[in-house]
RNA sequence: GGUCUGGUAGUUCAGUUGGUUAGAAUACCUGCCUGUCACGCAGGGGGUCGCGGGUUCGAGUCCCGUCCAGACCGCCA
C-alpha cells in the first residue's frame, strides 16, 4: 500500500494515528537539529518531521539527501505541531516519520513548482508535466472538468443524448482550412479532421435523435491566438422540432446553470441585441457590455463645417471616455498613436475635452464652436470630466477601429472586471458576407443556416441584406457560442449552395449525402455549439485558454514538449504514396 | 503573409552615450542554526549576452540577415 491518506486530509482528529503517505518533496527545511519536509500531492501539503531525538540516524541520513520533487513514501505517526501554520489545511499536525522510502529521485526541475513560478511560458510548456504539478494549472484543469461535468449533468437531465461522431471525415472548401490525414488504403486520398461535427449532427436529427450533444474535439488549420488553438473542444448541440426561441431558452438555461454552479453568480434574463444594433452601438458583433462607452454617431453634428476630413467620411463616430479629461496631452497623443498602428489602422483621432465648468476644448476648435461640441457630447453621452474620442472614415473600418479603442481604454481603466459576468445574445446575423478580395459572397455562419422567413427574394436582389436565423452567445466580449436554425429542405439547401457559388455538381459531390438525407423526412432542426476552452477560461476570469488545456500548442501550432509536428520517414511517406515537393529558394543576385 | 515586443547565469530580469573583470534576485552547493513553514546567517560555484555577418581601435549595446517566443492584423463557414 502506497498510502493510507492523501497529503491534504490529516487533521488534529488523526493525532496518534499511524499513517502512510506518498508524494513529492515540495521543500526541505534543514535546521540542523530538525528537518522538515513539505510533502505534496494534488490534495495538499503535509509537513514531515525528522529530528535528532526521535528519528533514527539511518532515516535522518536519508532525509538529508532528499531534493526537490523526489517521490517518497513515508510511514509515521500524526502528531500535533509545536507551532502551527494557519495558512494550510493540515497546518495543525505533522508526521513523525518512522520509515522513509525514496520511490524515485528527481533532477532539479528547470523552474520552481510554486504558485508564482519563476518559469517563463516557453519553459513551462516544454515541461508541462511539471507545470501541471503547480496549483494554478492543476486547479484550472479541475475547474474545466467541473464545468464539463455540469454541462453533462444539465443536458442529460434535459433529455439530451451524448453521441460521438467520426474524426476522420471529408475535406470541404467552405470555412477554415482542414487538417488532412492521408489514407494508406486509398492511395492518393485524404481524410479531413472535422472543423465541427456540423453535418453529422444534422444527420442525427434526420435519424430521429432529437436532442443530441457531444463534448468534442474540433480542428482548424488557421493561425493561433491567445483564445484560439488548432485543436479545441466544443460543446456541440442540436435539437429537432425547435425554433430559435427554443434553442435560446435551453442554452440560456445551461449558461445560467453553469454561472450558478461554478461561479455562484445569478444572472438576470440575457439581453438580446441584433447584429446591426451591436455593430452600430459597439462596432463589434461580440460587444463587452460590462461597461458603457456606446458609440455616438456624429455625421449630422460634425459634417456642416469646413473640416474636410469629417465631411468626406462615410461615418464620423465617437465615444465618451468616462473621466478621460484627466489624460494629459501626451497621453492623448499616445492614444492617437495607438489607433494609428497598422493593427488598428486609423489615420488619426480627433478628441474633445469636457471640462468641469461645462466648456469644451477640442483638437479641432478651428472648425467647431462650443455649441457644436456640445452636440457631440450629447450624441456620445459625454459628461463634464469626460474625453470624447472621434474617428472617421469608411463605416465598416471606422467601427472596427473605434471598437478596438473602446476595448483598449476599458482594459486600461479596469472596466473589464473578470468577476462580473455580462452575457448577451446577438441575433439576426447576416446570412452572407462579402469577401472583399474575391468579390463573392460566402456564408457568414455556415452554408446550412436558414435565412429568416420571407427574405428569400432578397437573395437575388441584395444578398448582403438577407438576415439569418443565426445567433451568438457573447460573454464579456467573447464569443462563447454560436448556432442557427438549419435548412432542412433539399431545394432550399440547393438554392443556398447556388448562391454561394457552388455548381450543382460540386454541391452534390461535397454535400450530396446531406441533401439526400433531406429527401427522407428531415425534421426542422437547429442547434448551437459552445467553445468549451473559452467558456472555461472566461468563467475562470481569464481570456487566455492555454492554461485551461492540459497540453496546448504554442503560437506557431507546435507542441514544444513532444516537438510536434515532425517529419515523416521516407518509408512512411512511401507507404502513404506521398512525395514532398522541395521548396527551392529563389537565388536573386541583385 | 504582415505589424509590434522580446531573447543576457538553472530561472526571472537589470545593464546608461559603444569603453576596465557583464550585475541583482531567486534557485543550486557547502557550513552553521533547538519549531521552521517565502525560515535565517555565512560562504561558494554558475555566462557561446539566440545564431551569422557587418561598422568600429573596441559591440550585450549600433546596422543587416536569420532563428525562436509572445501579442495583434489578415485568417478563423
Amino acid at each position: 500500500m502506497y498510502r493510507s491518506h492523501t497529503c491534504g486530509e490529516l487533521r488534529t482528529s488523526h493525532i496518534n494515528k499511524e499513517v502512510t503517505l506518498s508524494g513529492w518533496v515540495q521543500k526541505v527545511r534543514d535546521k540542523g537539529f530538525v528537518i522538515w519536509v513539505d510533502l505534496r500531492d494534488r490534495y495538499g501539503i503535509t509537513q514531515l518531521i525528522f529530528d535528532e531525538e526521535r528519528t533514527s540516524k539511518e532515516i535522518l541520513d536519508v532525509a538529508k539527501t532528499l531534493g526537490r520533487e523526489f517521490v517518497i513514501q513515508v510511514k509515521g505517526t500524526v502528531i500535533e505541531r509545536a507551532s502551527k501554520n494557519p495558512n494550510i489545511a493540515t497546518g495543525d499536525i505533522e508526521i513523525l516519520v518512522s520509515q522513509l522510502t525514496i520511490l524515485n529521485k528527481a533532477e532539479l526541475p528547470p523552474f520552481t513548482i510554486e504558485d508564482n513560478t519563476d518559469g517563463g511560458e516557453e519553459l513551462r510548456m516544454k515541461y508541462r508535466y511539471l507545470d501541471i504539478r503547480r496549483n494554478p494549472v492543476r486547479n484550472n484543469l479541475i475547474f474545466r472538468a467541473k464545468v464539463a461535468q455540469e454541462v453533462r449533468n444539465f443536458l442529460s437531465k434535459d433529455g439530451f443524448i451524448e453521441i460521438e461522431t467520426p474524426y476522420l471525415i471529408k475535406s470541404t472548401p467552405e470555412g477554415a482550412r482542414d487538417f488532412v490525414v492521408p489514407s494508406r488504403m486509398n492511395e492518393g486520398q485524404f481524410y479531413a479532421l472535422p472543423q465541427s461535427p456540423q453535418t453529422f449532427k444534422q444527420l442525427l436529427m434526420v435519424g430521429g435523435m432529437d436532442k443530441y450533444f457531444q463534448i468534442v474535439k474540433c480542428f482548424r488549420d488557421e493561425d493561433l491566438r491567445a483564445d484560439r488553438q488548432p485543436e479545441f473542444t466544443q460543446i456541440d448541440c442540436e435539437m429537432a422540432f425547435v425554433e430559435q426561441e427554443d434553442i435560446l431558452n435551453v442554452f440560456e438555461g445551461l449558461t445560467r446553470h453553469l454561472l450558478k454552479k461554478i461561479n455562484n453568480v445569478t444572472v438576470a434574463e440575457f439581453p438580446r441585441m441584433t447584429y446591426d444594433e451591436a455593430m452600430q452601438k459597439y462596432g463589434n458583433d461580440k460587444p463587452d457590455i460590462r461597461f458603457g462607452m456606446e458609440f455616438g454617431e456624429l455625421n449630422t453634428v460634425a459634417q456642416h463645417k469646413e473640416f474636410n476630413v469629417f465631411n468626406s467620411a462615410e461615418l464620423v463616430v465617437g465615444i465618451a471616455v468616462p473621466g478621460g479629461n484627466k489624460y494629459t496631452r501626451k497621453e492623448i497623443d499616445k492614444l492617437t498613436d495607438w489607433v494609428k498602428r497598422p493593427q488598428v489602422g486609423a489615420l488619426g483621432m480627433v478628441y474633445c475635452r469636457c471640462n468641469a465648468d461645462g466648456s469644451y476644448k477640442s483638437s479641432v476648435d478651428k472648425f467647431y464652436d462650443q455649441s457644436d461640441l456640445g452636440k457631440w457630447a450629447e450624441a456620445t453621452g459625454a459628461k463634464a470630466g469626460d474625453l470624447i474620442c472621434v474617428l472617421s472614415g469608411a463605416a465598416n473600418k471606422v467601427r472596427a477601429q473605434l471598437s478596438a479603442l473602446r476595448m483598449e481604454l476599458a482594459e486600461k481603466m479596469g472596466l473589464r472586471d473578470p468577476k462580473v459576468f455580462a452575457p448577451l445574445w446577438v441575433v439576426d446575423f447576416p446570412l452572407l458576407e462579402l469577401d472583399e478580395e474575391t468579390g463573392h459572397y460566402h456564408a457568414m455562419h455556415h452554408p446550412f443556416t436558414s435565412p429568416k422567413p420571407g427574405q428569400l427574394e432578397l437573395l437575388d436582389t441584395n444578398p448582403g441584406e438577407v438576415k439569418a436565423n443565426a445567433y451568438d452567445l457573447v460573454l464579456n466580449g467573447n464569443e462563447i457560442g454560436g448556432g442557427s436554425i438549419r435548412i432542412h429542405d433539399k431545394e432550399m439547401q440547393a438554392t443556398m449552395f447556388k448562391h454561394l457559388g457552388f455548381t450543382a455538381e460540386e454541391a452534390k459531390e461535397q454535400f450530396g449525402f446531406l441533401m439526400d438525407a433531406f429527401q427522407y423526412g428531415a425534421p426542422p432542426h437547429g442547434g448551437l455549439a459552445f467553445g468549451l476552452d473559452r467558456l472555461v477560461a472566461i468563467l475562470g476570469g481569464q481570456e487566455t485558454i492555454r492554461d485551461f488545456i492540459a497540453f496546448p500548442k504554442n503560437n506557431s501550432g507546435r507542441d514544444v514538449m513532444i516537438d510536434a509536428p515532425a517529419k515523416l520517414s521516407d518509408a512512411q511517406l512511401k507507404e502513404l504514396s506521398l512525395e514532398l515537393i522541395k521548396k527551392r529558394k529563389l537565388n536573386l543576385n541583385l
